[in-house]
DNA sequence: GGCTTCTCTTGACAAATGTCAAGACTTTTT
DNA sequence: AAAAAGTCTTGACATTTGTCAAGAGAAGCC
């Protein structure tokens, strides 16, 4: 059940028996089967979420019904949406599970707390919200300074195990391009 | 000097004088002219970098020599290449003035040892950091979502004071939308 | 096995956006 | 005061991208 948790986690900084035990304690274990919501919007985003197994996206409903994706989350991402946690308000977002997966759920007070006792943890932590910050930060790079096909190039270069995983709908839909221009883009592209 | 700087960090938290005395101590007062680089793509980042007075722009400049606006600075605002700054290597970016500024350059060692020493200001750093994550977020929300006319009137909506104080291809920029377009757009919005 | 749903592609066309160039006006520099 | 540089707008046109619709194939479901 944790396995994959413990061996994420071990890469991450140097702990204790005790302190995988203590966090251990503190995560609740959950299945989600392929297209399972596991937020809505609307709803208030308890946890933070980490994937051990399978796939989620996490994205936004427009006013005309069309999906833009956020984040794909794959196995050893977190995911979860951190501003309505934090501030206790409904969400925007919705997330799902792309596949069957299995992720494990740490409570916003849990997570505070282990912050506050296991100092390895709370680096982990500031680490990885600045990596985030810097994946953020090219996304936007990216996305205001590219045409479709060099977004789309840089999208399989940069997550070739993403790529070939979920359909070409979804990267279009995280690009901010319709399916179709993708489609013809790619095709443009094999040719070369 | 430090005025602005103190009356906005009393905004963020509880200090001391001692505090203020001692984050001063490590701050460094630069003032630069309009257009004036206080970063260019090459150079590693050195500095936490706080806007007292005046406007930075941080962007990025693309092989065609197109400008890429990343992120506007007025006062009170933070800026630098942070990644840079943490990894040691060259900037991709640049930074300069937009109008004449002053600014205040804080090191990364000193940076950290502040954080390390003033629990107030660790906290304060790290709200600012979530914050900052939330910002980002927000953007890549509107920029994968969002018409070019869409996009305009968030801007606008959202940053009221930087639209009249940047010229408009400036704005364009940042929106990853082109000058013409922008123009246009908004002598349509008038008409309504 | 057969039905349904998804996925991807392709064509035809529409709409949005970009590019280039010119001109008017303002601000800055000398 | 004159010159230079920057800003904004507009037109004409090209290019990119989106939309709608259809169809083929694959995957999933009962």
């Amino acid at each position: 059940m944790f396995e994959a948790f413990r061996k994420y986690l071990s890469g991450k900084g140097t702990f204790t028996t005790h302190d995988y035990e203590l966090i251990e304690s503190v995560l609740t274990f959950k299945k989600l089967r392929k297209r399972q919501y596991f937020l809505q919007a609307g709803d208030v985003c308890q946890f933070h979420t980490f994937v051990s197994k399978g796939f989620l996206r996490y994205y936004y409903v427009d006013e005309k019904g069309q999906e833009h994706i956020m984040q794909f989350a794959p196995e050893n991402y977190w995911t979860g949406d951190r501003e309505s946690m934090y501030l206790g308000l409904p969400s925007k977002y919705n997330i799902d599970a792309v596949e069957d997966s299995e992720i494990l759920l740490l409570k916003k007070e849990d997570h505070d707390i282990m912050c506050k006792t296991i100092p390895a943890f709370n680096d982990f932590v500031s680490e990885t919200l600045k990596k985030n910050a810097a994946v953020l930060h090219e996304r936007i790079r990216i996305s205001i300074s590219l045409s479709a096909e060099e977004k789309y190039s840089y999208f399989i270069s940069k997550y070739p195990s993403i790529s070939n995983r979920v359909p070409l709908h979804m990267i279009a839909s995280y690009l901010g391009v319709s399916a179709e221009t993708l489609s013809r883009v790619r095709s443009q592209s094999v040719k070369k």
